[in-house]
Parts: structure tokens; C-alpha cells; sequence
DNA sequence: CAGTGGTCTAGACCACCAG
DNA sequence: TGGTGGTCTAGACCACTGG
């Protein structure tokens, strides 16, 4: 048994969600009905419903029942970042494919904000990447990224261009826990102007993020500066 | 037994890693160890630290154990808007007070894209609101907030001059289930310059959310404008 | 009232990691 | 290899909702 049983009930009523089997606001079978359908005990499905609450999909009440919710508002457009992944893949699943221009990439020891950032001292070298993101040749997203050097081994001009999340999970087999972000707006700076077009007096969206392996250890730090009229930052947020 | 096991639990481990009996970077007693302390199954510890994970406290690995992570950085300065609440408790939290201006406070049918995001047609009248949100006498939020009429009864100036979410908690017992957000940045507007005290060329930071009830209503639909100089949003995600 | 979901148990098996 | 956490069970009691 590789994947655990309440992955694959999730998946599977995933599915029947998005087929209209279990269509929206109705409500699904009962527990019991479900732990017998599939063969395992009520705690089983109850996990699995649980992941799907936390996701904004169901809605349990004590009493009544569990509902399907109208999740379609949060699905569309604008790109979700609860689920961690880069910008390629973002666009990817619409579709659209992101090209890279690398402006800057060297090895050099932490500043001290760096090395509080990624937990690391200075005798710890990293990577300082500058990256314009494009669209259809449209600047997009000027990313400065910085990662342990250790934790990132090999990391080519070519991994750059593409997507260095794909190679983090693909080749190195490396898997983030979670993120810590902040979001600001911020005046246009030097870079900002020449690089992303923006105007003397345009206003910038930029995303401070640390990204976290499983134990807690930071493997990046990047600030993104976004033009203001083409990308917004869109979050989901259920309790619990 | 009003709180349940693994939530009284989840308190005292989070007031021994407070209190550093769990220092940080330490290892957890053992599932087994912590079920015998409390007298609970495994299953219930189980449940207590699955929270503390995902709200990036704890880290757990098969064969190894539970380890404390340094959460520190994201608790200080900037606030978290995970867990959600209104600007008043938020800043309360830090001792400080927010008085609120109300600027509009009317009722009116809703306009189309209102009418989409709070899920309600033309006839259900709703409420609109505009309040600058102010700390020792300084501009620090515009927020335009709109709500159903029929879920929210006699709210008052007295209400909104203080918290709307205190007066939903407290006096109406409605309890959130979460948020959606949509977060960028725009340029000053008209309203911006005359009520937060912006320049003219100054960026903004516009936060858009709807929130939703336990069983996916949603109840509100808002829009708050922060000076950029002041407030940033911050969020901590983890996966799972 | 019957039926729902929320919690909890005592034990079980497994996969993984350290020594 | 022994101890860890991840999963799973079969049953139990409770709180809540609806008719």
C-alpha cells in the first residue's frame, strides 16, 4: 500500500465532486454509509472529509450533514498560493508558459538580514538569483531568490531558466512544508522601472517569502516585485 | 466536558513551548510517553500535535520524533491574518487601541458584483459601510465593508464605531469558517488622498476578502486600502 | 425521536530512522 | 534492532439537528 487509504477516498470524492455526482450544496452520504461503501471505518472517511473541509470544498454540521460547497469562485482566475509552486507551474496549468531572463546569479557569503532569514551564518555561502519572469515577451515578475548553496547543489544556468521548483522536486527529490509571506506595496524603484516598464510613479506589489522544508529548515528567501495591474495575490483561508 | 481532549492539550503543549519546557529545536516526549501523561490515546495526542504542525509550531518525522521549530519569526512584529479577526483585536492584542471614523453607513440593494460575491440576488438588501480606521489620531485604513442585512440584525453606529466581529462573536454568537483574499496594489485614489493622508504618487495596498460562515455563506464582502508605509499582510502556510 | 457528525479508546500493523 | 510516528479499526458515547 503506497498512498494511505483516506488519500485515496480524497481523491475519489474529488472526483465525484467535479463530476456533479455529489453536486454543489448537496450533501453527501452519511459517514456510516461512506465507511461502508468503501470498506473502512467511519475514522477513515472522517479524515479524508476533514482535508476537504480545511480545503474550503465541504462543510460538516453536527446534526445535518456534510455539504458540498460552491468552491468555483476561488477556482478560476486569479492563482491560488496555498499550495506551493512556482510561478511556471502556476501559469503552466492555464496554459501559458514563463520565460526567464537571468539578470544576476553569483555565490557570496550572507548579509546579516540574509543569515537571520535562512538560518544560516556567514560562513554559509548561497546563491543570489535576479530573474525578470515574462509572459509573451510581457515583463511580469522581477524575482531576487536567495538558497543555501548546500541545500541546492548543482544549480545550473539552465535550471534557472526554467523552474527551479520542478528541479527541486523532481531531481533532487526535495518537498517544502509550507511558507512564510509578506506582502507589501511599495514604490517603483530603479530596477523596477527598467525592467518590469513600469512608470516613475507606478506603485509595485511585492511578496517577501521564506520557504520551509519538512523539519523547519529554510531553503529560500525571495523577494518578488510584481507591476501592480497585472498580478494580485489571492489566498484561501479556512479555520482549524 | 466542554473543550475537547486534544484542544485542552493543544494549550498546554503550546504554554510549555511558550514557557520553554519544550525548548526550541528539542524533541516532544514521545507520542506514547505524552498519550500515558495525559492519560488519552495515542490517537488524541496524535490529533493535538497534527494541529500544532499545521500551524508550523511542531515538525514530526517518522522514526525520529517531534521537534519544536522556531516559530518566533513570525510572532513578533507584523500581523498574522491567518487566524482571522478584525483590525481591533488584532492591534489589541499589542495594547493599542483603534477608534474607528464612520464615514457612510447606509442600506441599499446590492450591485451586481456584490450581489456575486455575497451569493444573494437584487432583493436582499444589504448593508454599506465606510470607516477610517485610525491609531492615536493617525489615518491607518479605509475600509469599505458590505454585508447581508438579514444575517447581521441591528447594527448599529455604536457597533461599528467599536468591532463588528466582537458584536458577531459575542452578541450574535456567528462564528467564521474562513476567508477568501485577494491582495494588491493600486494607486491612490481620491478618497485615499483625502482620508489616509497619501500623495498623490503614493501606492496602496488594497485587500479584498469575503468571508464565510461555517457552512459556506458568505457574510461579508470588503475592501480595505493601507497605507503602504504602514501595513504589510503576512501569512504563515503550511501544507497538509 | 432517529440520524447526523465530533470525539475518544485500546489495540494493531507498518514504514522509517537511529544506533 | 528498538523506538518513533503514520495509519487504521471496531466499537463507543456524546451533542446537535431535524422532523
Amino acid at each position: 500500500m503506497k498512498k494511505p487509504k483516506y488519500r485515496e477516498i480524497i481523491d475519489i470524492l474529488q472526483e465525484r465532486i467535479k463530476n456533479n455526482i455529489y453536486p454543489i450544496d448537496s450533501f453527501l452520504p452519511s459517514q456510516i454509509d461512506l465507511a461502508e461503501e468503501f470498506n473502512v471505518s467511519r475514522m477513515t472517511i472522517k479524515k479524508a472529509i476533514d482535508v476537504l473541509i480545511l480545503q474550503g470544498i465541504l462543510s460538516s454540521k453536527r446534526g445535518s450533514g456534510t455539504k458540498v460547497l460552491n468552491y468555483s469562485f476561488w477556482e478560476n482566475d486569479t492563482a491560488l498560493i496555498t499550495e506551493y509552486e512556482g510561478l511556471s507551474k502556476q501559469m503552466g496549468k492555464r496554459g501559458v508558459t514563463v520565460e526567464s531572463e537571468i539578470l544576476h546569479f553569483e555565490v557570496l557569503f550572507p548579509e546579516k538580514d540574509i543569515q537571520k532569514r535562512l538560518k544560516i551564518d556567514i560562513t554559509q555561502p548561497i546563491y543570489k538569483i535576479v530573474r525578470l519572469r515574462m509572459i509573451k515577451n510581457e515583463p511580469y515578475v522581477l524575482e531576487y531568490t536567495y538558497m543555501p548553496c548546500h541545500l541546492v547543489p548543482h544549480l545550473s544556468d539552465d535550471v534557472l531558466r526554467t523552474s527551479v521548483y520542478s528541479y527541486l522536486h523532481n531531481e533532487l527529490n526535495i518537498h517544502f512544508s509550507g511558507a512564510y509571506r509578506n506582502i507589501k506595496a511599495a514604490k517603483a524603484d530603479h530596477n523596477d522601472i527598467k525592467y518590469l516598464n513600469c512608470q516613475i510613479h507606478d506603485p509595485v506589489l511585492e511578496v517577501e517569502q521564506i520557504i520551509y522544508l519538512k523539519d523547519g529548515i529554510p531553503i529560500e528567501y525571495s523577494k518578488s516585485r510584481n507591476r501592480f495591474d497585472i498580478r494580485g495575490y489571492t489566498m484561501l483561508d479556512m479555520e482549524k
